[in-house]
DNA sequence: ATCCCGAGGG
DNA sequence: CCCTCTGGAT
């Protein structure tokens, strides 16, 4: 994408979104790394749902860890990957009480060395918690790179290195919502809705899906 | 490359 | 039914 259309993109998504935040729920640093582990291969509606429970009880490292591993999974037991993630969570909660003195770490390399903690949300909590202009490339993010021609790559890796490269001030901060949000609600995976995509004349997308029928389909005889 | 694994949508 | 959802560890 030229250099202009790509900031024609952006200000149009951000014209659209002034002020673009998670819609995962948080009380706390600690909660919002939690959050956003349990995320992975999750909608953050079915996240909120069970950590709105969940945060009433536990708001530190160290009442994670006496909550206790069995506890945990009762309360994400809703959400897939939950054996993983609540092993994963109580690991996590261990090494920031012994480690970091209970303190989640401002820094991208300490927070990928936690459990179940990878590239991704560690690009996430720097941003959201830490405001770093980093691009945490998810599903979403990944899909609209490439399928828009903003940021091509074989690899999340790639996309990211593209869309650093990519995004011009003064969207750098909030690029990573803006296009979770695009991808999330127009740019859909499986039904993109391109006829009232705000972006969809700079986009590289060939087949603009058609808006649905109006009228229902006829039964079938 | 494969496993982890549940809810919601089409 | 099948696919998708703010992935990470092996």
């Amino acid at each position: 994408m030229k250099k202009a259309d790509v900031f024609e993109f952006y200000r149009r998504l951000a014209e659209a979104n002034p002020h673009p935040e998670t819609e995962l729920e948080s009380g706390n640093v600690f909660q919002l790394l939690v959050a956003v582990v349990l995320s992975a291969q999750a909608t953050d509606a079915g996240v909120n749902k069970a950590t709105r429970a969940l945060f009433a009880e536990v708001g530190t490292p160290e009442q994670m860890v006496a909550l206790g591993l069995d506890a945990l999974k009762q309360h994400i037991r809703t959400i897939g990957l939950f054996n993983t993630k609540a092993k994963n969570v109580i690991a996590l909660s261990e090494a920031l009480v012994a480690d970091h003195d209970g303190m989640v770490p401002a820094d991208r390399a300490a927070l990928e060395a936690l459990p179940g903690v990878g590239r991704k949300t560690a690009n996430v909590v720097m941003n959201v918690a830490f405001g770093a202009e980093t691009f945490a490339v998810d599903t979403h993010i990944f899909r609209v790179g490439n399928r828009t021609g903003l940021a091509r790559g074989k690899t999340p890796l790639a996309v990211e290195r593209k869309l650093d490269a990519a995004t011009p001030q003064p969207f750098r901060l909030h690029a990573h919502h803006w296009l979770i949000l695009h991808g999330r609600y127009v740019c859909k995976a499986r039904r993109p809705e391109c006829w009232r995509c705000i972006v969809a004349d700079l986009c590289a997308f060939k087949p603009k899906t058609p808006p649905p029928k109006t009228a229902a389909s006829p039964p079938p005889a």
